[in-house]
DNA sequence: CCACAAAAAGAACCATGATTCTGCTTATGA
DNA sequence: TCATAAGCAGAATCATGGTTCTTTTTGTGG
């Protein structure tokens, strides 16, 4: 079968790093082997490296696809026509958090501190995340607050920094609290 | 040799334990290997496992050594004449947070979200700094801001909380900022 | 509907690395 | 000082698991 169409192949990569997000989720980065995956999600092993080059490859897949939702989730915020203030968008964010994920999130952490590839990824998508709070602040600041734009843009800095750090914090503690979840092995 | 007096037995399990924490800050807990850690201390593979039973266990003791360290750094300011308030309180944290081992701090955190033993040993840690800051910081209410006891105990409990959780944060940071630090392989 | 090259399966390969085993070595208690 | 049982080194073992290869099966463009 000539080259498989854009869609299709773009359909078996994200079947493909979903189910690995699921057994990251379980196993963690390293516990889960190759055939782990495949049990996951119906593939062969073969299969998994016509579309990923190797293991690294996958793993940097699925630290992408996790950080990058909890990053979408928090666009949507900054947009509002009435935005929350820091408080507000505090428990927003810790009510979205999802159990598994935050485990893959924080096993991220945990892998960014040895493999540069993942913690450029991990950089980026915090980074992302605070200027996205900042921006989401200082709306808040000028619409509802009243302050002057340059001002509100000055204070919103490190508010966001704060809201951040609680929101990370919190990240952990869901990773930590959430149920051992054991497969059948 | 009959059994080695206990001094020395110690001496031996905290030169490997000290070992495999700067190969764990480096390389990561899975990734580093016993060859690793033996090429670190000095002594043969045999050897440590004379000390430790696996390696599992080996990490377990890196871990409590590590989390350990932050804890008693704490409990020194606990006890302090003149109790430091809640932000002199968090910077004097972050000052002396030592990046090696907040790599292995992180790691942890990571590890913890699929092992078990990691788990309790990380959730007991944070629960007993947890306490101790509170501890800290109702002497301050009731030293310096003069409070009544009881009143103060009441408001020290999520000031507490939200110290830890901006001190953890912060941990993440320094963990991630810190440089590569390669080694020669 | 066809032909074919790519995709999928799954066995085979191979490297890595934890653990164990076999003798030397040496600290310890008498 | 000596006998000895534990410590220790280092090779051998053995399992795991990533990657590759071969064969079979399709989806796709013509």
């Amino acid at each position: 079968m000539p080259r498989l169409t854009d869609a299709r192949k773009e359909l078996r990569r994200t079947q493909i790093a979903e189910a690995a997000v699921r057994c990251f989720s379980r196993n963690g980065l390293e516990r889960t082997s190759i055939a782990d995956i495949t049990a996951e999600c119906g593939l062969s092993a073969g299969s998994i490296y016509a579309h990923y080059r190797n293991k690294a490859d996958l793993v940097r897949a699925a630290a992408r696809e996790v950080l990058a939702k909890r990053a979408d989730a928090l666009g949507e915020y900054a947009a509002a026509d009435a935005p929350p203030g820091p408080d507000e968008l505090l428990s927003r964010l810790i009510a979205a958090i999802d159990p598994a994920e935050a485990r893959v999130g924080v096993q991220t952490w945990g892998e960014s501190t040895t493999n540069p590839a993942i913690r450029d990824i991990v950089v980026d998508m915090t980074d992302r995340m605070r200027a996205m709070l900042r921006d989401c602040l200082t709306a808040w600041l000028v619409k509802v607050e009243h302050h002057e734009p340059a001002e509100a843009r000055e204070r919103a800095t490190p508010m966001a920094h704060r809201v951040m750090a609680l929101y990370q914090a919190e990240l952990l503690y869901s990773a930590l609290e959430s149920p051992p979840e054991e497969t059948a092995s």
